[in-house]
DNA sequence: TCATACACACTACCATGGTAGTATGTCAAC
DNA sequence: GTTGACATACTACCATGGTAGTGTGTATGA
């Protein structure tokens, strides 16, 4: 299930990365255990890098370490889901709020090509590729304002809502709706309308987070406390 | 200079919360060096929960570990404190405006008692004390809304300001100024005036990073890049 | 005098062994 | 059948040894 690390480089941030990968695209499941042990074994390193990746895991809320007990990847809690949307919209809004009319023309390009790509993917109905996508056209936004620390918090916190997006179920006309969005808030943006781009990012992030409260619904299996 | 650890407690985090101490505090001064060696020594521990704090504190920005080189106290990048102030700014500005209005009786009662220690400690000249109920201040704010993982953001961004402000420069009436502040922020969240609660507490932070950028001036050796 | 090769001391990094603490299953006593 | 004590099999946690990579000083060459 995890292919062995490359040993030429830094063992500990690769292993983070399969593991933060595997918990938000739900290959690992909501209270499964993860022993030092066996994923040392199946990795073919030994336990301290591992332990070190679990630690920073931990840290972002995706697992819970239980002294002496175990670790467990965390349950979706609906709460932290909610208080990420607001860390998300708190920071976000901010951050068009202050590119507004400041994009530099490169930027103004790429994002265009951005939205060409993300049209394209929701015609095919590629929505692995448009999560992509998407990540990367609120990425841009912070570091073309630059502000690559907040993207940093935001990236921490969007993971809560990342995983559940990952299995939300297709809905018919929900990736054109984020589509659309992502036009409006880039628009307000380039002409400069601050507080236009404002609304329209806080009314897109409100978009997100509903997906995230429909599956609680759908799968409260995924879900605790 | 470190006292050794106290045994029957996990010992990693210890180590984490008193190099955090010693930095924030300038106990540590940018660019000196932390070996997990001679940290381990002083501390009566072995290498790895040194390791394991250390690899926490270059998360959060405090150290750069530089693979086979060493870990030095990072310098005090004036960009990320700008960053750290646009990041509280956003989200605690969010924070008064939700709990505008909303604060229990409980809440108001204890914040009264707050602001009424932090006047006695203006008056009486204890600088590390009223740093100490600011800090109580800001994170009930958080609290009370209901936003626990946002205080931890702003604690975590908090952290690049604080060591500038605990040796920023006494300046008559500065903390006349930022208990005033304090006083009109709770003010506008009591009576559920939300928009004058975020500007006001726009202001008080903007007031904050002022003393920072003082210090840039008066103290170039701290800062770095 | 200056440039270059090289030995050495130092680092973070990973592997591995040992320990205290927790949960679980088994068996005896009631 | 129920409850309690106890052995056992885990766990995370810390200690320690070994290794590859990096900087620095030193000797050797021109």
């Amino acid at each position: 299930m995890l292919e062995p690390v490359n040993n030429r480089m830094p063992i500990s941030p690769q292993i983070y990365e399969r593991l933060r990968r595997a918990i938000t695209t739900l290959a690992m499941l909501p209270s499964e255990a993860l022993s030092e042990q066996d994923l040392a074994q199946q990795l073919g390193v030994s336990r301290t890098p591992v332990r070190e990746a679990l630690i920073r895991l931990a840290d972002e809320g995706l697992i819970d370490i239980l002294p002496q007990r175990g670790s467990f990847v965390a349950p979706i809690r609906l709460s932290d889901v909610e208080e990420a949307q607001f860390i998300r919209e708190a920071l976000e809004v901010s951050v068009v709020q202050k590119l507004a009319g400041h994009g530099s023309s490169a930027f103004i390009a790429a994002g265009r090509v951005n939205l060409a790509q993300q049209a394209k993917a929701v015609a095919e109905g590629d929505r692995e590729l448009f999560l992509e996508l998407d990540e990367g056209f609120h990425r841009s936004l912070c570091e073309e304002a630059g502000l690559p620390k907040s993207w940093r918090v935001i990236q921490v916190v969007k993971l809560q809502m990342d995983r559940v997006r990952y299995l939300s179920l297709p809905e018919p006309g929900h990736l054109e709706t984020l589509l659309a969005q992502h036009v409006a808030i880039f628009e307000a943006v380039e002409t400069g309308e601050a507080k236009q781009a404002g609304a329209r990012m806080a009314a897109h992030l409100r978009e997100v987070l509903r997906t995230v409260q429909r599956l609680n619904v759908a799968r409260p299996d995924l879900f605790g406390q």
